[in-house]
DNA sequence: CTGAAAGCGCTTACAG
DNA sequence: CTGAAAGCGCTTACAG
């Protein structure tokens, strides 16, 4: 356990005054210094291996220079390139960047505690699907940090950023719609708005290919629920020849599904699923999907915290470039020819 | 944007002190006062919603309340249990938890700066495979703050806790010898000390049943570096029945292999992985797994750090308790009785 | 039962 | 070119 000592001690040391250590650690020009004296100064802080203490740094700045990211589930890969993104642009303005499970949010909690608190986060990034109440959302937004809400759109104080859902609805859909499907259903749950979306891009390009534009079947974000989905499909009766799916994990709970009841994908159902991960290259069929810019909405909403903080004012809503693309992989095909027995 | 306001500031509404504001904020008993001029305070923080300043809290306390918890790969699901495990242990201590990414801690990074810094961070729990430099991680350890190593066995400080890789081997190979195979092989990377025990473990095994013990089929972690080793064992000619995979990740690649290679598992090749995670169940035929106690790990972690903190003593090493357990599923049969093609 | 004061480790005007 | 001092917002002995 080292000491690694304060200013004050290096002041001692190098016999100048703490004004002098700050300037040096700072690089601040305020405060001018001899080469001699700043070399002295280096020295015995490299002895000390001295490092800045945080807090008082933050309490003295009135900022912590620490950014928090919360999102629902931690492990959904679809975050991966949203972090990335946030990532490099706070590295890029010097922020430091923590991640955080809105699952650890519950009222009360001590992570919640300090997002709550002031001092030590600067802004807060927050995706989530509705698991953190409002009341936890309204006392957030009373903090002086501010809070940037991503794929949601309903933040009373306007400050969402989201990404063009109905366009990759509708991506998915065109894709379906060039291979030659005619009867193509669209699975995703029915609450968040982005899913809406999406529904509605599904809906657009239908109806403008002539077609009838079902509801969106009902399901959750997890495998699980991608499977009872399919189930659903299946007892109904219908028989569509292609679903868009609303994300990748539920994609990968419709594979299991189709295996599980005998349906091969694609030769009798194609498959494409919005919002890319690497499973979807790794599973077999490899799943098609529609790639959303996510590292450039994870800058968006870094860029944005920054603008508020400086008073500089700054757009939010859509970040609608780059547009969602197409990744074309095996689980599309050509409707099958012959009528399916499932 | 509401003010929020200090202690200062409240102690002046309602006439009184900062003592005593703070002794009603904190709870403490040692500054008494009457239940007037506690409810006085209460009504004035309730007004202000007030919150206190964590920095200033910090500097003050010497300590921040807040751990790091760093990983390689955040969105690696194998995680999850871990992060669980150590947010409610942290919890149930009044902590914070906040998540890194090892990706982020280039040297230089703002994200290591802080974590390195005094004052914000009173602990870390750090998994790494390789990717953190020894440079990196003598700095960290300089600090007074402690660092545990989770999942690696090479802390100089003796500081770290690990997962009985070698008994997971063993009971993913025992488990393969129970339905007979005999010719089986392991597949995983050379280098990191869990891997090379998971090795030991599937060796142990082998050599208990009087059968030959392989050297292990070198791989990474990511799905890739799975297909590739399958496609290793393809050309090499040599046709085991059974493969033993270092983690899920790799197991999903071996799938993919495998299809693109017309194997199918299980009735040409068994596959078991080490490590437990959502996706194994999801996929087709679903993976069987050992589940390992990521949680009891994570909470163990946090443990050692409260003992450090507390200068209490506290053992390190091995967490074997519980057991790897087998989770039984549909990509492991007995061996075929035909010879076969592939 | 309550207040005044010191000090945690910084940064930054200000004075010389 | 360098130093002395104030103050960020807390907590905690200490005095009364």
């Amino acid at each position: 356990m080292t000491r690694m000592g304060t200013q004050k001690e290096i002041a001692r040391r190098a016999g100048v005054s703490v004004s002098v250590v700050s300037a040096v650690i700072n690089g601040t020009t305020h405060t001018r210094m001899s080469d001699e004296t700043r070399a002295r100064v280096e020295a015995v802080i490299e002895e000390l291996g001295y490092v800045p203490n945080d807090a008082a740094r933050a309490l003295r700045r009135q900022r912590s220079g620490t950014i928090a990211v919360v999102v629902e589930k931690i492990e959904n890969p679809i975050y991966r390139d949203m972090f990335h993104g946030i990532y490099d642009a706070a590295e890029a303005r010097g922020w430091a960047v923590v991640l955080g499970d809105a699952r650890w949010m519950r009222s009360g909690s001590h992570f919640l505690a300090r997002l709550l608190g002031q001092g030590s986060i600067d802004g807060i990034i927050l995706r989530s699907e509705g698991l953190i109440d409002d009341e936890v959302l309204a006392h957030l937004r009373a903090r002086p940090a501010p809070v940037i809400v991503v794929e949601g759109r309903h933040a009373p104080d306007g400050r969402w950023l989201a990404i063009d859902d109905a366009a990759a609805g509708r991506v998915a859909t065109q894709h379906l719609l060039d291979l030659g499907h005619r009867d193509i259903e669209f699975v995703g749950g029915e609450r968040w708005v982005p899913t809406m979306e999406r529904h509605r891009g599904y809906a657009g390009a239908m109806l403008d290919a002539g077609l009838e534009a079902r509801d969106a079947i009902p399901t959750g974000h997890g495998s699980e629920a991608g499977a009872a989905a399919l189930q659903e499909v299946i007892d109904s009766g219908r028989r569509p020849t292609a679903l868009v799916v609303n994300n990748v994990l539920a994609g990968i709970g419709i594979y299991a599904a189709a295996h599980d009841a005998g349906i091969s994908i694609p030769d009798d159902l194609s498959v494409i699923a919005i919002h890319d991960a690497d499973v979807a290259g790794d599973v077999r069929p490899a799943l098609a999907t529609v790639r959303m810019p996510m590292a450039e909405l994870g800058a968006r909403a870094v860029d944005a915290i920054a603008a508020i903080l400086e008073d500089s004012p700054t757009r939010f809503g859509l970040v609608d470039e780059p547009a969602p693309v197409l990744i074309p992989r095996a689980s599309t095909a050509p409707p099958p020819v012959l009528p399916r027995l499932w």
